[in-house]
RNA sequence: GGGCGGGUAGCUCAGUUGGGAGAGCGUCGGCCUUACAAGCCGAGGGUCACAGGUUCGAGCCCUGUUCCGCCUACCA
């Protein structure tokens, strides 16, 4: 048991580190896979091996242990399962780097085997930090089941779905153009690609005919290096202009080949640019599919560096020789430049305009891609009869699967609908090699080795083995694994299932198998799924389709899309920018929990969060506001337990405290279950600052003196004290689980404690009713009369009450005791037949008026006090005497309104009586004084 | 080009089915009232982006305009 003293001010250092352990040590987050009481399960979205705790991760884990810790609370079978995701290309980066720094091999020099060792050694070592983080932040995650996405048994569950997605002809491999980053090497899916706005230029050039010197077409285009590659010009076949050159050939500049002239409807848009179009079936996908169409020879001229390649422009392109050696082994913007200064001299540049557009970017290393023709696997989406994405729209079509906000469900769907299939490999290392095999016999040809290395790249034709261990035509052994790895997104998308151990039938052993089984069982499909709006098409989508496919069950019932945290300017927060606000740091400044409690309360849907950190600071302070009610508790304790009064009957203030606690805790509840963490955060605020501390600690502190109520009044401290930190548990729960303990004398973590349920025999409406009245909104109208003239608290003053019934004054005598205290009253005189004092100030209340007596001096404080009320008394009189005279708003309006208007308007007219005397009787008395004088 | 979200107090944001706008921080005034000065008490502050419309009544519903942000797109 603690020290009965605490400090001053609450100091979340080691609190957080005593409990984070403390929970960690009593398996208190263990999610038990044989429990029969109801699941509740969630799997984070895993962070990057490489990556360490950001504002995003603060607010995505702050969510999701919210309402994890409230299922705990509320009797839930709660599993949140922890892990990482290897981060394919990221993470080859960062050690690519790593190496580099070092200045010893490369990758290449290395070698596939000894690399992928390196960068498993970089995983021991520092892979484990953003989990290691999350802890800080207070995770309730079971971190016994910690998966990472390279884990053997999700590698199992990757090499199965590939296999049986192969045989069903969901996946295939093509030799198509896809996106290449020249800088990681590696081809990139359609969603990878950044799009960019760029100020760039349109080049109108010159197309001569082949055969005619005089006779040119002009085109525009934005990437005039790519007309190296050209092998059409299309033109409408409505277009007047253009039309009988259909079928004429076209002598295409810097080059020795001679391209045709083609109608292409589809392509060309006789609006745009010169209504004639260049068509690069080898450098831009919709010249690709013109391409197709027309039968058209495809040209690349770059390789996997992005580079131009000398044999291609020689052979395949048939540049001029001696352009040739000054094109070869250029970046494409190198070669722009050559190509546009070429064609300039040759005045085949007729001019250039300035031109905004679009420029791809790689999501990881921002460098500019190119399409690039290459063979590569992809998942069939939208077949149609088997079709993925059709499975995918359906079930949150049919609500199986809710999307909250709800807003999001047409974003989704759209994507959805117009998706395109999904490139799935890529040319890196680190991540699962495609299980996929070639045999070395049959097909020699088609294995073609990278010079100067033991690396492969595989034909488009050759012949995939999958799912079996030797060749089927040769029936040889002799087989060589496709080189490539999967789409880190490929082994994402099976989190929710491959986690709990599916396929279970695949586990090494038997108690494996049971385990796996157990898992799924009680905790497929998972509960929530919380994340950012930003992978809704990269990890949610692709979990919806691979569950629906393998487990033929939605992965998860409710998607909880939250918002970006951005910076004090609205600002995304950027590594290059440097506006990246560490949480790490706000944390150790502030405590976790008021960080915690800043993102919740901040969490409303539809909007990203500008984190300020004066908001933090304001959560901090209310962290400190609980600590010293707690500490007011203590200092309150009664000295020997033994010796303490037996609990006497409950008074007023429990009974209303009470009425208020049960309030609040049924609209955190519904707050909770629509996922209003914001709303939540607010009530527990709200009620813990300013109805327990503000009013209830100050009226207890009445009751602790005197000896019939001390007992009682003690016991309802600690009693509706110890359901506040309950209720603010998920939200703060350092700070509560540490006062917990201050008060809990069994061994129970408030962590696995009952949350507070709503208790509708707990409302006192009566006592309620008492309390608000002649109590608080008493002592209000007082304290506004003091402020306003502002008299000391020290100088305490009488009171006369004029009630305006007899049975009332039972009521405010027995509060009397709360009202001298907390008004800072002297005496109080109360009665039908009380009259006003000449000098006082005055206010209404609903049972009658209250005097106070003042003396000469701040008169004239109490006229302008009551001139300021008239002014605002008048205001209202006006608004609603408009529309009571308004015919049509008496005829129209529901009879409830009408009534309540008349009503309001019948008091403030009789106030506004009371406030016009009183200020011409204290303006009489002003005026006979200076008269005197 | 298309789509979505947003514009409410000096700042950051709430505002559930339409019935005279709220919070936190900041500001101003008063308090060391024996839990907390990271506190207590009181006060001031808003043409709800703009313009129309529907309605007895609009921050909320409809139309248009404007500014900001994001997503998306094959515009040569």
């Amino acid at each position: 048991m603690p020290d009965d003293v605490l400090d001053k001010i609450y100091d979340p250092k080691t609190v957080e580190e005593k409990w984070m352990k403390r929970w960690e040590e009593d398996r208190v987050f263990h999610a038990d896979a044989r429990s029969d009481r109801p699941s509740f399960s969630i799997v984070i979205p895993p962070p990057n091996v490489t990556g360490s705790l950001h504002l995003g991760h603060a607010l995505n884990s702050t969510l999701q242990d919210i309402l994890a810790r409230w299922k705990r609370m509320s009797g839930y079978n709660v599993l949140w399962l922890p892990g990482t995701d290897h981060a394919g290309i990221a993470t080859q980066n960062v050690v690519e780097r790593q190496l580099a720094a070092e200045g010893g091999k490369d990758r290449h020099e290395l070698g596939r085997e000894a690399f992928i060792e390196r960068v498993w050694d970089w995983k021991a070592h520092s892979g484990g930090t953003i989990l290691e983080q999350l802890k800080r932040l207070g995770a309730s995650c079971d971190w016994s089941r910690e998966r990472f996405t390279m884990d053997s048994g999700l590698s199992r569950a990757v090499q199965e779905v590939f296999v049986r997605l192969y045989k069903e002809g969901l996946i295939y491999r093509h030799k198509r153009l896809i996106n290449l980053c020249p800088q990681c090497r590696t081809a990139l899916s359609d969603i990878e690609v950044e799009h960019e706005d760029v100020q760039g230029k349109m080049y109108y050039i010159k197309y001569p005919l082949a055969g005619d010197a005089e006779a040119f077409l002009v085109v525009a285009t934005t990437r005039p290096e790519t007309l190296l590659g050209d092998t059409a010009v299309a033109v409408h076949p409505d277009d007047p202009r253009y039309n009988a050159l259909i079928g004429k050939k076209i002598k295409l500049p810097l080059t020795d080949r001679t391209i045709p002239i083609i109608s292409d409807p589809i392509l060309v848009d006789r609006e745009k640019g010169t209504g004639a179009v260049k068509i690069t079936p080898g450098h831009d996908f919709n010249d690709e599919q013109s391409g197709k169409r027309h039968g058209l020879e495809k040209i690349s001229l770059i390789d996997w560096s992005g580079e131009t390649s000398p044999w291609a422009l020689r052979e395949e392109a048939q540049v001029q020789p001696d352009l040739v050696k000054s094109l070869s082994i250029k970046s494409m913007s190198k070669a722009r430049k050559i190509v546009v200064k070429t064609l300039e001299e040759a005045g085949l540049l007729i001019k250039t305009e300035d031109h905004t557009h679009a420029l791809g970017k790689c999501y990881r290393c921002k460098t500019i891609v190119e399409p690039f023709d290459s063979p590569q696997w992809f998942v069939k989406v939208d077949e149609q009869n088997n079709s993925l994405a059709k499975g995918a729209i359906d079930a949150v079509r049919q609500k199986r699967i809710r999307l909250i906000p709800e807003s999001w469900e047409a974003n989704y769907f759209g994507w959805m609908e117009n998706i395109e299939d999904w490139c799935i490999s890529r040319q890196i290392w680190w991540g699962h090699q495609i299980p996929v095999w070639y045999c070395k016999v049959c097909d020699e040809s088609d294995l073609l080795a990278v010079p100067g290395s033991d690396e492969l790249i595989i034909a488009s034709d050759a012949t995939p083995i999958v799912g079996a261990s030797s060749c089927a035509k040769c029936g040889g052994t002799d087989l060589v694994q496709d080189p490539d790895v999967l789409d880190t997104w490929f082994s994402s998308a099976l989190w929710p299932f491959s986690t709990l151990g599916w396929p279970a039938e695949l586990q090494p052993d038997e108690a494996g198998r049971l385990e796996a089984e157990a898992m799924l069982k009680r905790f497929y499909p998972t509960s929530t799924l919380v994340s950012a709006f930003d992978i809704l098409f990269f990890w949610i989508a692709r979990m919806i389709m691979m569950g629906l496919h393998f487990i033929k069950e939605v992965p998860f019932k409710d998607v909880y899309i939250h918002a970006l945290v951005r910076d004090a300017d609205g600002q995304k927060m950027s590594k290059s920018k440097g506006n990246v606000v560490n949480p790490l740091d706000l944390m150790a400044k502030h405590g976790t929990d008021a960080l915690r409690f800043t993102l919740a309360s901040m969490a409303s849907p539809g909007r990203d969060i500008k984190l300020a950190e004066e908001r933090i600071e304001g959560y901090r302070n209310f962290c400190n506001k609980l600590w010293n009610a707690a500490r007011f508790i203590m200092m309150n304790r009664p000295e020997n337990k033994a010796e303490a009064h037996p609990k006497s009957e409950q008074t007023l203030i429990t009974r209303w405290i009470q009425s208020r606690l049960h309030q609040s805790i049924q609209s955190v509840s519904r707050a909770l279950e629509n996922y209003r963490f914001d709303e939540a955060a607010q009530e527990i605020y709200q009620f813990t600052w300013h109805t327990y501390c503000d009013w209830f600690v100050e009226l207890s502190k009445v009751d602790l003196q005197r000896d019939e109520t001390r007992q009682e009044s003690y016991q309802s401290l600690v009693d509706i004290f110890e359901e506040t930190l309950r209720l603010l548990h998920p939200f703060m729960p350092f700070l509560t689980e540490e006062l917990w303990a201050y008060f809990q004398e069994g061994e129970t973590c408030l962590a696995i404690a009952p949350y507070p349920v709503y208790d509708a025999q707990k409302i006192d409406s009566q006592a309620k009713e008492v309390v608000q009245s002649v109590v608080i909104d008493t002592v209000l109208a007082v304290r506004n009369m003091r402020g306003e003239m502002n008299i000391p608290p020290s100088e305490t003053l009488p009171l006369f009450i004029k009630t305006t019934e007899q049975g009332i004054e039972d009521q405010i005598e027995k509060a009397l005791p709360y009202l001298k205290r907390l008004a800072r009253l002297s005496e109080v005189v109360i009665g039908v037949s009380v009259t006003k004092p000449s000098m006082a100030a005055f206010a209404t209340t609903s049972y009658g008026e209250i005097y106070l007596p003042l003396d000469e001096a701040r008169i004239r404080d109490e006229v302008d006090r009551l001139r300021k009320r008239l002014d605002k008394t008048e205001k209202s009189i006006e608004v609603l005497g408009k529309k009571l005279s308004n015919k049509k708003f008496v005829a129209n309006a529901p009879e409830a309104i009408v009534e309540k208007t008349k009503m309001e308007q019948q008091e403030h007219l009789e106030n506004k009586e009371r406030l016009l005397g009183e200020v011409n009787h204290l303006q009489a008395l002003l005026s006979a004084e200076s008269g005197d004088v």
